[in-house]
DNA sequence: CGCCAGGTGCGAA
DNA sequence: TTCGCACCTGGC
């Protein structure tokens, strides 16, 4: 157990839909790391962390959470170009595990946000280690070793639906996770671009929640209507320069703190 | 029933 | 290079 300081937005960083696998009751929080389950609770001027596992339980946490960055620092830097942003000082990126994020992600396309827990919780529950927590039971995101041995039929019954054939490519192909860290975000867009399933909404989703990329500006739907509502500006080319221009290499958190503000205003 | 969602690959122009 | 369409699945 250890304690650290309540002193960011934990709520929003947890449930402002960076992660798709997370349990909330009352002021806990559970999330599943690529090798252990966590336990957050917000008790006063801390919060409190348990783990299954507990070794570096600190640096794990504060690489999870992104805690050592100055965010005060890039939320000046975006508001001197837009004093429209409304900018969460709290809210963290969550450094996400790489390989559940590329899969996630390919769920993800034409897809909807229940759906696609739901599929990779069957994942994780066929194919993922089990771990008792607390006396409850939770199953952590299978390895690449593990993935490799489904076939086409296994993704499928796990709901990803047309999305299987694109799985099944990608974890049997030679993809290199760790080469990407190295590369910059232009090497690693092509390079994540190169595997079926992946287009660019999917690889900069990759590169901005499980590679801290923040340069990217990943073109959903509901980032068009917001351009649209918010400063009149349509098509997805204009988006890429009105973004790369007012948010530059700060875009990807930009884009997180609209989709914060406007979650939060209804 | 029909429509569509946190897009992408594909073939046609 | 750009454009339009099909696509599993599930919820409304």
């Amino acid at each position: 157990m250890i304690k650290i300081r309540n002193d960011f937005d934990l709520d929003n960083t947890i449930t402002c839909g960076q992660i798709f696998r997370f349990k909330k009751e009352n002021n806990e929080y559970i999330v599943i790391l690529k090798d252990r389950v966590i336990s957050l609770k917000i008790d006063g001027e801390y919060i409190i962390i348990e783990s299954n596992k507990e070794d570096n339980l600190k640096e794990v946490i504060y690489d999870y959470l992104d805690l050592n960055r100055d965010y005060n620092k890039i939320v000046d830097e975006l508001n001197k170009k837009d004093k429209n942003l409304k900018c969460n000082k709290g809210l963290k990126m969550i450094h996400q595990y790489p390989l559940e994020t590329v899969i996630e992600y390919v769920i993800s396309q034409n897809n909807r946000v229940p759906s696609i827990a739901n599929s990779l919780n069957l994942l994780s529950l066929k194919y993922g280690e089990k771990v008792i927590f607390k006396n409850k039971e939770y199953y952590l995101f299978p390895t690449l070793e593990k993935l490799k041995k489904l076939s086409i039929e296994d993704f499928r019954n796990c709901k990803v639906g047309f999305r299987d054939k694109y799985l099944y490519g990608i974890v049997n192909s030679n993809i290199d996770l760790n080469k990407i860290t190295e590369m910059n975000t232009y090497e690693a867009l092509d390079y994540l671009k190169s595997y079926k399933g992946i287009g660019l909404k999917v690889a900069s989703c990759i590169l901005l929640f499980a590679y801290q990329k923040f340069d990217v500006f990943p073109i959903d739907t509901w980032v068009k209507k917001y351009m649209k509502d918010e400063y009149n500006i349509e098509g997805e080319n204009n988006i890429k320069i009105f973004s790369k221009e007012k948010y530059g290499n700060y875009s990807g958190l930009a884009i997180q703190y609209m989709f914060n503000s406007k979650r939060n205003i209804k």
